[in-house]
DNA sequence: CTGAAAGCGCTTACAG
DNA sequence: CTGAAAGCGCTTACAG
């Protein structure tokens, strides 16, 4: 099945591929309606379709993105995803998707394979392994968008939440319900990926601006299958937290799962509050307090922001970093402590 | 920024473009030790990459495929992207996903895009408004491969889950607790999705079965936003389902939400089972009876049989629908009726 | 207003 | 064992 190619397209109508490829690209000022008619009609008659393939390898783009996220099941990544789409779609560009899953020889490969396809830029959750890469890239002038993480060695601009702020709406919140000993729930700290850093980091922050001591012992990271036994060790504590910050969906879950498995109460044993929001948040008994995440603006701003590079419009602007506000929604889960002696 | 090409590299290892092409190409067989080496160490030293695009203007081929799901913020969708990314990944391939949002409109824009960009086939969750544009796709003899839906006018290989199967073990497992008034709830069952369609006739074929009578007022079908008001009537019945079978994660999670908006009581006043396995399924109250597909499973499937086509392999082979068993996990929320007497 | 020619970066018979 | 030439399907000055 040879597809029909411009070509056929000048012979049946009688014009030459110069002319048949001036059509394709609206040229209009100087053709005769006469020759545009038989073009069109020629068009429809033989089904054509360019090839943009081709056109790419002449014009030197190829209408792709590329976006590498970190693991393509968190539901932060699907949104971001379907935001970039979105607006992808509107201007006739495709987005090639690709799973680094957290492993930097293949976030190496998926960058090398998309520049080979030409893609005229990338979205990427950097794994933080590939730094040299990415200063080579950023030398070269080609347009890259890190999304969720920052890579300190290399500024380029990049799409965040605020996440210290997630972390103080936490604190802020648990205080002013009367705990005083607030504990935190992370994957590994040492991968020392940005959120979960600066999460940290905010919460240090808003527990002295309420003159509270940090305390290491009221701190779990480890991983996802590691969390339950310390929360074990947590709650044996002789004093142990009566309030609890997940710093991500992942970790909300094996807390919930902790608390199912050993009949705690929530929120009265332990209150609870997880940045990301869950599907099942306000179902869950009892509800759960979350802090969002405006998914789907920082997508888009990544793409425009991406778009912008790809035009060549902010290439000589210093990179920013763009940060995105968290917001608590309050359910029953942070409720306020001693509830019952009210 | 130039980059560097094919000629660049002759240039610099001091032979012509082709032999350079030959070494790309691993054709060794007719090549001195020599030159070998010399490329092998202008590539190096040059950073080459091949054009990806030039080569498959040549070889027609983009070492592509596109993948058009219904809406890419269904978990089953990511999970089989997951899967289908997976394995392409490993034949160098990519994956350009579209989301169509289960709209024809977009959906033949995507396939038009997809193949203007020289796609080498597409896996895709076909809305049901496109069935000329697939019938001509199919004559042409271009690599399609259906997922979870199915076109009855257009035969094309498919992969689907055994959905009566997935409705019959619900039942099974809520008439082996003493249910006899069964319910169902689903989105809306006139826009002829497959797999509503089957869960439905496999429900009614098993409640055959177990020679129980199929009651219209026990299945709720509409528009997400309308399923609490409408349980709201259905509990209202006179004598009203003790049991329902939710058809899939979305209206699950609105059942849940009626529930806890009006205290029902699950499993005592109403037992639940939902098809699509949840995040929430182990740690909700009760925790959740469900039936898991297997999503991932199903995407290699997928992108096994395509890759076959696209190596000519099946094309003789009438399409089949490869069918694959759901597996219920059976938890408290589907539990025995009138349990307190025991 | 329209066409011939060159070129984008590769590959592939074919000649030597 | 290696190179010159043609060609994949487009676009783009340029000539007329």
């Amino acid at each position: 099945m040879k597809r029909t190619t411009i070509e056929d397209v000048a012979k049946h109508a009688n014009v030459s591929k110069s002319t048949v490829s001036q059509y394709l690209n609206n040229r209009f000022d100087y053709m005769s309606s006469k020759t545009r008619k038989r073009i069109e009609q020629s068009i429809i008659e033989l089904n054509y379709q360019p090839n943009i393939l081709a056109r790419g390898l002449k014009q030197k783009t190829s209408s792709t993105i590329g976006v590498i996220v970190a693991n393509i099941l968190h539901v932060f990544s699907t949104q971001v995803i379907r935001a970039i789409e979105d607006y992808c779609n509107k201007r006739d560009f495709h987005v090639i998707v690709c799973n680094a899953e957290d492993d930097p020889v293949k976030e190496k490969r998926y960058i090398e394979m998309l520049r080979a396809k030409q893609v005229d830029g990338i979205i990427v959750f950097p794994t933080g392994g590939n730094v040299e890469l990415y200063k080579e890239i950023k030398k070269s002038n080609y347009p890259v968008v890190f999304m969720d993480r920052l890579l300190p060695e290399v500024p380029v601009h990049s799409i965040l939440l605020d996440n210290e702020l997630a972390a103080e709406l936490a604190v802020d919140e648990f205080v002013k319900n009367g705990h005083r000993q607030i504990g935190l729930v992370s994957p590994p700290l040492e991968t020392k990926v940005t959120p979960r850093l600066e999460r940290l980091e905010g919460f240090k922050k808003a527990l002295e601006k309420h003159h509270m001591e940090y305390n290491p012992d009221y701190i779990i990271d480890g991983k996802i299958s590691s969390i339950k036994d310390k929360l074990k060790d947590f709650l044996a504590l002789p004093n142990p937290p009566t309030a609890v910050l997940a710093i991500n969906d992942r970790t909300l879950l094996e807390i919930l799962k902790y608390a199912k498995e050993n009949d705690i109460n929530i929120p009265e044993t332990m209150a609870l509050i997880g940045i990301d929001d869950v599907s099942y948040a306000s179902i869950y008994n009892p509800t759960l307090t979350t802090i969002e995440q405006p998914t789907f603006e920082m997508g888009k701003k990544a793409v425009q922001v991406l778009f912008e590079l790809m035009e060549g419009k902010n290439r000589k602007i210093e990179p920013e970093v763009h940060r995105f506000e968290p917001k608590i929604i309050v359910r029953e889960s942070s409720e306020e402590r001693l509830m019952q002696n009210e």
